[in-house]
RNA sequence: GGUCACGUGGCCGAGAGGCUAGGCUGAGCUCUGCAAAAGCUCCUACAGCAGUUCGAAUCUGCUCGUGACCUCCA
């Protein structure tokens, strides 16, 4: 299986077959988000989208490195490079400390992708706690010249880098093209404050701090913070080294960020980081990309709890899921109340399937009468599972194919298809990959009910007439179940409640 | 303005030169004490115009529309 898997190649524009530089070990590296805010919806597609391939590719039998970053610092507000460090300006406004920032919303982000059940990174890196690192690749970076000093700050000389190297090859850019461009920018804008830098296009790898600045470290430039593009070079260079398999993340960070992370690992090492660059499509509402500085994202909490105006009803964790999985990572993704809808029902579908796949048993002597065709149909659907996902982890192709295998189970279990039919071999194999698919590749689990307390209220009240009419055993009943339930019926003299067990 | 995507049935969404997913919705049938669930069937689409081809939703060109990036964003 795993010589067939195709991933989609930004750098090349083209699906390739997946080759690790060396099997069975595969390094993943993706950016992870900058913890200045409450994570979004559309940060958590992309998060999702890669944890689908983390989760195929173990599947597949690799050795999975996972290393998912968290910025804490150097990541600019603004337009400029002279705008303030987005955790500076948050802790400023709250009249916190920079690390409470961090500490607070890097919770929120861990709470948010377990909800969605994305697996944790098997390293998740932060910025500041790579400060040495990042001092160190800028020394080499200006050791191979492609660095400069200014006025304590240290910049990227992208012409000079583009005369040896080609700068802008994975967003397609032409350096010139670029100039112009920025150059008509700044003058609508009239920026200022960039003649510490050769050239427009250079960005920084490290930024002198204003002595009022409540994030800086010293350096041999001075005191100051690294630049945005540098922790990701130097982490990923750190665990997964000069080169590794896959690099992804959002698409609104292949240019500049990305195209800057490869300048920056080809200006020091020579070498082109990644084999594989992967972007995750944008999530849009009402047609328009959900995004913080647009004012338009809906938070996870917001969906969960359905308190948001664009929002009808709640959607749980796993619908947005099951919502995300039947879009392929790499089209835009329109979140409405109808698709969320639509995809609630369809999870719920899947979810039962799964409680009957886990209950139907094979029966062991019953006599044989096989049925090569329906054999044949099943073998088939099972091939076009590992199709979808093997086409650059097109999981919508494979939730068709699921659908397919889910008619096979419910067939099964109302008996308009007799398991011994099936033969053993081929029982076992159909529950097994339908429960292996839902599970662990697509990362989908039973939810609890949300609303768990109606049901505990609309059994109450079954047993409070059971009560009226003097029927015990019912009652009893009830109790007992209830108790079961870990719930204790608080049967009183005025009324009757319930309550946790403790 | 430049660059790059995209436009698929009532809705969401795969696909990618002939085999024309899947989910949701709607209609019908089977099963069923009723209902539900489940299974089966139906409604069958590819923005518009022109071209290439035996054949195009799929390739080419143009037009219209939408979005993304070019500036912080996943």
């Amino acid at each position: 299986m795993s010589e067939s898997l195709k991933i989609y190649n930004t750098l090349t524009r083209e699906k390739e077959i997946f080759k690790p530089l060396a099997p069975p070990h595969v390094g993943l590296y993706v950016c992870g988000p900058t913890v200045y805010g409450y994570v979004h919806l559309g940060n958590c597609r992309t998060f999702t989208s890669f944890d689908i391939v983390y989760r195929y590719l173990n599947h597949l039998g690799y050795k999975v490195r996972y290393v998912r970053n968290i910025t804490d610092v150097g990541h600019l507000t603004g337009d400029t490079d002279d705008g303030e460090d987005k955790i500076a300006k948050k802790a400023r406004l709250e009249n916190l400390e920079p690390m409470e920032i961090v500490q607070r919303y890097t919770v929120d982000f861990h709470t948010v992708m377990k909800k969605l059940n994305n697996f944790e990174p098997s390293i998740e890196p932060t910025a500041t706690g790579h400060l040495l690192e990042q001092m160190a690749l800028v020394k080499e970076i200006i050791a191979e010249g492609f660095g400069y000093e200014s006025n304590g700050s240290v910049y990227f000389d992208v012409k000079k880098y583009n005369e040896k190297y080609q700068y802008g090859k994975l967003s397609g850019r032409v350096l010139e093209e670029l100039l112009a461009s920025t150059e008509r920018e700044n003058l609508r804008r009239e920026l200022q404050g960039q003649e510490e830098k050769r050239s427009q296009e250079d960005f920084a790898l490290w930024k002198k701090a204003e002595p009022q600045h409540i994030m800086q470290w010293e350096s041999p430039w001075g005191m100051g913070f690294p630049g945005w593009h540098l922790e990701c070079s130097a982490m990923s260079t750190k665990y997964l080294g000069k080169k590794f398999d896959i690099h992804g993340g959002g698409l609104d960070l292949k240019f500049p960020h990305h195209e800057c992370e490869i300048a920056q690992s080809v200006g020091s090492t020579g070498e082109e980081p990644a084999n594989y660059w992967m972007h995750a499509n944008m999530l849009t509402i009402n047609g328009q990309k959900m995004s913080k500085s647009l004012n338009n994202s809906i938070l996870p909490v917001e969906l969960f709890a359905g308190k948001h105006p664009l929002l009808e009803e709640a959607y749980s964790p796993m619908t947005l899921r099951f919502c995300m999985l039947q879009t392929h990572y790499r089209s835009t993704m329109d979140l409405s109340n109808d698709s969320l809808k639509a995809s609630r029902k369809g999870y719920k579908k899947v979810i039962n399937g799964l409680r009957i796949a886990k209950q139907l048993v094979y029966p062991e002597t019953a006599e044989n009468q096989i049925d090569s065709k329906q054999i044949e149909q099943i073998d088939l659907i099972i091939s076009q599972l590992y199709e979808g996902m093997n086409d650059d982890f097109n999981t919508a192709k494979t939730l068709a194919a699921l659908f397919e295998l889910l008619k096979k189970i419910n067939s099964l279990e109302s008996g308009q298809i007799q398991a011994e039919n099936l033969g053993k071999e081929c029982f076992d194999n159909l529950i097994k990959t339908y429960i292996v698919f839902v599970e662990e590749i697509l990362g989908l689990f039973e939810e609890e009910p949300a609303d768990q307390k109606r049901l505990v209220e609309s059994l109450m009240q079954i047993y409070k007439e059971a009560k009226q009419h003097k029927n015990y055993s019912q009652v009893d009943q009830i109790r007992a179940n209830l108790k079961n339930l870990g719930i204790v019926v608080k049967d009183m003299k005025h009324k009757i409640d319930w309550a946790y067990e403790e």
